[in-house]
DNA sequence: ATATATTTTTAGACTAGTCTAAAAATTATT
DNA sequence: AATAATTTTTAGACTAGTCTAAAAATATAT
């Protein structure tokens, strides 16, 4: 049986360690998860036991391809309950993130299977997240972030690499949501911010919002 | 913080309390709960101590009004996830127990209320139990068990007192169904079995089948 | 009313997960 | 290459929840 908190740790390695990929230190996943090293050496040696990951004392930790299948499983049960909360309980795009981290832990292939059915198989998340199939597999979107985005060119807003509420707000108070059409105007060499268009509104966007704003060539 | 053990626990002891009107012995949470008597006398002196519970030693448990609030809602948010696996996520009446068992630990206000009216307000759960609304309060249905039913009356079946999977799946197998209509045609003294007219079909039920029904009078 | 049976509580131990403080290993700097 | 800084691990303690076995209280039967 796995536990909650063990999901919970090999979600996050999986994240830190983009996607699996790569290793990662002790004290990232302390910081991430919002425990102290120490914890975290004692689950890693656990999740290691359990074959859920690969650990070597000092080396940092890596997923096993089943813990790697255990993380997808967990997104793809998040992201579409996060889909679920925006299109059927109008759930705002800042709030689901909260809910659907508990949400994401109940145990029941039958349910996440409909639950993906009712929803029609979407393919993406509220925040532009690709949603994983029933078999983990998931498309990779073609995307660059705001930041290295060429002037003159016109972008389509296609995900947010920062989920915090605060961010998701400011996007839309600035009318800015997935979908909408960006239009680079201006790059400002001293502090790298951005004049853009959108929608016909010219606005100034900082570096910060640069840096996690994901957006696709149109 | 309530913990979801502790939510448990209170939602049993409201329960085998006859909707926390009386008190619960600890032999009866033991069995009710899977767990050992001692673990019991642990668990209630602290829901005591949170001021759920009201317990003096050897004496049994009773919720206060505070701990009776709590059951009402984890009851509340237990029967509207049944409602909504059978009526969107196509789950048949005798799978959802187990999977409401661990979505009503979620908690979010927003997303009960939200999914309250999302399934358009519904007043009783697959099993025919009523569904607590946003203050807790909920209609108690005339009903009464089978084997007290008259022969010659009609009825018409609204609830099971035994949601367990292999009784719901006989009732499916016998064509029984909340709203299905019942007529008793004969009682047989030596084994308290009844003859039942269900759809034109007669058939002959036990008397614990008889005793897990709810029949209204029509 | 006394003995017996049953129920309940206590005592002490165990696991999962967490923490602080100290020790050990690794990495960076001179 | 030696020292300093940083990261990671260990040691030991704590809480929540559970268990077994024994003690204490209550209920039942003679
Ligand atoms: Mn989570
Ligand atoms: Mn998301
Ligand atoms: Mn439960
Ligand atoms: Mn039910």
């Amino acid at each position: 049986m796995i536990t909650l908190t063990e999901e919970n740790y090999i979600k996050e390695i999986y994240h830190l360690g983009s996607n699996g990929s790569t290793s990662v230190n002790t004290n990232a996943i302390a910081v991430a998860m919002n425990t102290k090293a120490s914890s975290v050496t004692d689950m890693v040696k656990k999740l290691s036991e359990k074959k859920y990951a690969d650990y070597k004392k000092y080396q940092g930790v890596t997923l096993t391809d089943l813990g790697r299948h255990v993380a997808v499983n967990i997104i793809r049960k998040h992201r579409l309950w996060e889909v679920f909360l925006v299109e059927k309980l109008n759930f705002s795009w800042d709030e689901v993130h909260e809910v659907a981290e508990h949400l994401e832990h109940i145990k029941s292939e039958k349910l996440i299977n409909q639950l993906d059915a009712f929803l029609e198989f979407p393919k993406h998340d509220p925040h532009g997240d690709p949603i994983p199939d029933k078999e983990g597999k998931f498309q990779h979107i073609e995307k660059i972030i705001l930041a290295q985005a060429e002037v003159g060119s016109k972008y389509k807003c296609v995900g947010v690499d920062d989920s915090s509420s605060s961010f998701l707000k400011y996007l839309d108070s600035n009318k800015i949501a997935l979908g909408t059409n960006i239009t680079i105007l201006h790059k400002e060499p001293y502090d790298n911010s951005l004049k853009i268009e959108i929608e016909d509104c010219e606005i100034v966007v900082s570096q910060n919002v640069a840096k996690n704003l994901y957006l696709k060539k149109i």
